[in-house]
DNA sequence: AGCACGCCGACT
DNA sequence: GTCGGCGTGCTC
């Protein structure tokens, strides 16, 4: 086996390439070790495959180095990355890049210098190749990123090139190290006994000044039993490091060098962890044991299963979690945690900390790229056992995975709708079958397709099936306190009758009558609003004219907040901002008015009809920040707010005993979208908020505000009605032939000319028709939904069959974006 | 990602 | 006649 297969680290380089290794290499390189190797004309990060007793050139260069003694990749994550490739049609490459830490994957890159070359008369350069002699005189070598710091928007590298080709300018290629290191500290210890170390004490220094200082350093250190940062005996010594060193010269102590962690969790821990989130000490409902048993016995069966976990909201799930992480680690295994957003899991996050000290690790976008890089590696290591996260802690390197949670699992957010597009919960229940893990997905609101695969039978259970664990009642939270009831009662409010009536306020009369009877018993209560902004549109009464954003097409949302004093027009897409127009662009009416409702105007109103409430607001507007969601979180908790106002985020997994008011300001949004997914969506998202009242035993109440109540999905949605409404809309989308009984594939054009965009899509509209089968069909060629996204223009096709992705022959044709089971057709 | 090879338009 | 545009294809 003196030969290994790799992939190389360019994102967009598919195929797997076989390399030499030289004797001093061989039997130290194996599946999953980083390595440099020559690629083309440059020098690339590569990780191994797997080794091969033969290449399948006959030519191969030699592997350079390895880049760490350690795999970097365990040979289950290799079969993930293959196995997602294939799944997704992403380069491997692209799949690899997921699992290794930011900051240790290095691209290459070249290095420019002068070649000291004389240069004739300057002017007689054009102006690029000035710039960069200049430059470059001024610093020299530089790396091609860094002279794109100076260049932006401007092709330096044709002028480069030419400049190289003259012989004035020298270039290589290089791959740089690692941009994340191990951090060490400077540490100071005792090395001989107390007594010893007193009887040196008195001649410790030349002057007074000196002796005692460094006497009280080494006293200190008499008191310390381990190794202690040098930092700490500078400050309680008032020493320096000369004079440890000198004490360290007369070996009174040994100066030594630790690796310290960067650790996520310091802040956390350091406030204090509620002891009552320990696992409840009483036990389980039937329910529960019934669950958990089930989930245990997986473990020790020669192919554990992947279950679905059907628990409505405060059933108690999160126990379950625990228990079976407790089983996992018992057996040795290492535990996945996948939550939707970690900020707005709070208590979950602290339940598994407190269960769990030590040994649990938290992945999420807010760390730090050395932080990022010390989990990873505590988790390749061992000293990490459980990992909670978003989409991406799947990806972290656990030699014996034997449980993966995916909480939430309907959730959106599993999805990565941006290149290269995965979805988390395939992913998760793929690598449990490689690594040999129980996989559960738990969800309070399963999708259509894990419902449905929770159902099959026969050998279609086998190869594609659920295993259905449900806990169907509500249990006692560790948070919470007495038992509690069913789920909360729903009134459907029909909004034309308010208008009918007189009232051209957002609120009904019952609600905001629900509103202040809540606020007078000292509860709280949560209003819930798919959309942000004031308002929806700013449009002319006169011609209906629509403000647009002129680079999307999409309407522009009104913000009190931006674009000066009055406030301004801000397009979601692209965050393009501009004033409030006086009159209108098409008819010149001065009757251009804003129309619609955002979480801001509801916010506004309820200051505005309850003078006494105090209301908090939690959009995306709110949260840029980092810890806001926390903060508003914790505010709202600890009830120092009354009113809750929110968007999508609302419909998450919170646990607020004290709301026993929710009022769904509209639920028609998003009812009405082109897309065979907003129904379900929305079906989802109104039963998750509905559930956010009555956690406690004071019980609760849902007002739904509709413009359509004799809508079925919102009257399933208000009677809480799954069952109704899974067999409604499988029927659905049985007649329209959409998952989960046919798969589908979406391929997008984008270009800045929209006929190119047209072009290219019928063109490939074309090509597909006369590749597919009988079975399979296009919906398209048509613009995307946003069809104009920045300035640029989207096409596209979806096609629909048993296999559409099989069209692909495994790539994706350059240009385009396929989305193999997309999640949303906008 | 680079870079080479390759085939069509405006210039020393 | 060449310089150079970016389309296509390859890198073990």
């Amino acid at each position: 086996m003196e030969y290994v297969r790799v992939v190389v680290n360019l994102p967009s380089v598919s195929g797997e390439f076989d390399y030499h290794l030289p004797p001093a290499l061989l039997g130290r390189v194996n599946t999953g070790h980083l390595v440099r190797v020559p690629f083309g004309p440059q020098v690339v990060q590569a990780v191994v495959l797997e080794l091969v007793s033969q290449p399948v050139v006959a030519q191969t260069k030699d592997v350079q180095e390895l880049i760490d003694p350690l795999p970097v990749l365990t040979p289950a994550q290799v079969e993930l990355a293959r196995s997602m490739a294939a799944h997704t049609l992403n380069p491997l490459a692209a799949m690899v890049e997921l699992m290794l830490p930011v900051g240790l994957s290095q691209q290459a890159d070249v290095l420019f210098s002068l070649a000291g070359k004389p240069i004739g008369a300057p002017q007689q350069f054009p102006e690029v190749q000035k710039r960069l002699l200049t430059l470059l005189g001024e610093k020299s070598p530089l790396r091609g990123r860094q002279i794109d710091r100076h260049f932006q928007r401007v092709d330096w590298r044709k002028a480069a090139q030419q400049l190289v080709n003259q012989g004035v300018l020298r270039r290589e290629s290089i791959l740089p190290p690692p941009a994340v290191r191990p951090k060490f500290i400077r540490t100071a210890q005792l090395a001989v006994s107390p007594d010893e170390a007193q009887a040196a004490m008195p001649a410790l220094g030349h002057t007074p000044a000196t002796q005692q200082r460094r006497a009280r350093a080494l006293r200190f250190l008499v008191d310390e039993p381990s190794a202690v940062a040098v930092t700490w005996v500078y400050a309680e010594s008032g020493c320096n490091l000369a004079d440890l060193q000198e004490l360290a010269e007369r070996e009174l102590i040994v100066l030594l060098e630790t690796e310290i962690f960067r650790d996520p969790l310091g802040k956390l821990a350091a406030r204090g962890l509620d002891d009552q989130l320990t696992m409840a000490k009483t036990s389980l409902t039937d329910d529960q044991e019934t669950a958990l048993a089930a989930i245990t016995a997986s473990f020790d069966e020669e192919k554990p299963a992947a279950f679905l976990l059907y628990g409505v909201t405060g059933s108690g799930k999160t126990e379950i979690y625990l228990r079976a992480t407790a089983e996992a680690l018992r057996r040795g295994k290492s535990v996945f945690v996948l939550v939707p957003e970690i900020a707005i899991t709070p208590q979950v996050v602290r339940r598994f900390l407190v269960n769990f000290p030590g040994q649990v690790g938290l992945a999420h976008s807010g760390l730090s790229d050395g932080e990022r890089y010390d989990t990873w590696r505590r988790a390749r290591s061992g000293q990490l056992k459980v990992i909670i996260g978003p989409r991406s802690a799947l990806f972290l390197p656990f030699a014996r995975p034997g449980l993966i949670l995916v909480d939430e699992c309907h959730d959106n957010s599993y999805y990565q709708s941006e290149l290269p597009f995965y979805h988390a919960v395939w992913a998760a229940e793929r690598y449990a079958q490689i690594s040999g893990a129980v996989c559960v997905l738990g969800s309070a609101t399963p999708g259509l397709k894990e419902r449905y695969r929770s159902r099959l039978a026969g050998p279609q259970a086998q190869r594609d099936g659920l295993r259905s664990l449900e806990l169907p009642h509500r249990f006692k939270t560790a948070a919470g306190g007495g038992g509690l009831g069913d789920l909360p009662p729903v009134t459907l409010l029909d909004m034309r009758e308010e208008l009918k009536s007189g009232n051209r306020g957002i609120f009904s009369r019952q609600l905001v009558e629900a509103l202040s009877e809540t606020l007078e018993r000292g509860e709280q209560a949560i209003l819930y609003l798919n959309r942000r902004g004031t308002a929806t549109y700013v449009f002319c009464r006169d011609c209906g004219y629509v403000m647009k954003c002129s680079r999307c097409d999409t309407p522009m949302t009104f913000h009190t907040g931006a674009v000066g004093e009055t406030g301004g027009l801000v397009c979601h897409r692209c965050g393009n901002t501009r004033g409030l127009p006086n009159s209108c662009p098409a008819c010149k009416s001065s009757q251009i008015r804003t129309y619609g409702l955002g979480s801001e105007k509801v916010e506004s109103e309820v200051v505005a009809l309850l003078p006494k409430a105090r209301v908090l607001r939690w959009d995306w507007e709110t949260t840029r920040e980092k810890d806001a969601h926390e903060m508003i979180l914790s505010h709202f908790s600890h009830h120092k707010a009354d009113v809750l106002v929110g968007t999508q985020m609302l419909a998450k997994g919170l646990d607020l005993p004290l709301v026993t008011l929710v009022g769904i300001v509209l639920a028609d949004v998003g009812l009405t979208l082109p897309d065979p997914f907003a129904t379900e969506r929305t079906f989802q998202l109104l039963t998750q908020v509905a559930g956010r009242a009555g956690r406690s035993e004071r019980g609760g109440r849902v007002i739904m505000q509709t413009f359509m109540p004799e809508n079925p999905v919102i009257q399933m949605a208000a009677r809480h009605d799954f069952e109704a409404f899974y067999s409604w809309e499988m029927q659905n989308r049985r007649s329209l032939g959409y998952p989960p009984f046919y798969n589908l594939m979406r391929l997008e054009y984008r270009h800045n000319d929209s006929a190119e965009a047209e072009r290219q899509t019928r063109a490939m509209a074309e090509r597909l028709n006369r590749e597919r089968g009988p079975e399979t069909e296009l919906i398209g060629p048509v613009p995307c939904f946003f069809g104009k996204i920045n300035g640029v223009y989207r096409w596209q096709i979806v096609v629909r069959g048993p296999n559409p992705a099989a069209l692909m022959n495994g790539r994706v044709p350059d240009g385009w974006r396929v989305e193999v089971e997309p999640v949303s057709l906008l």
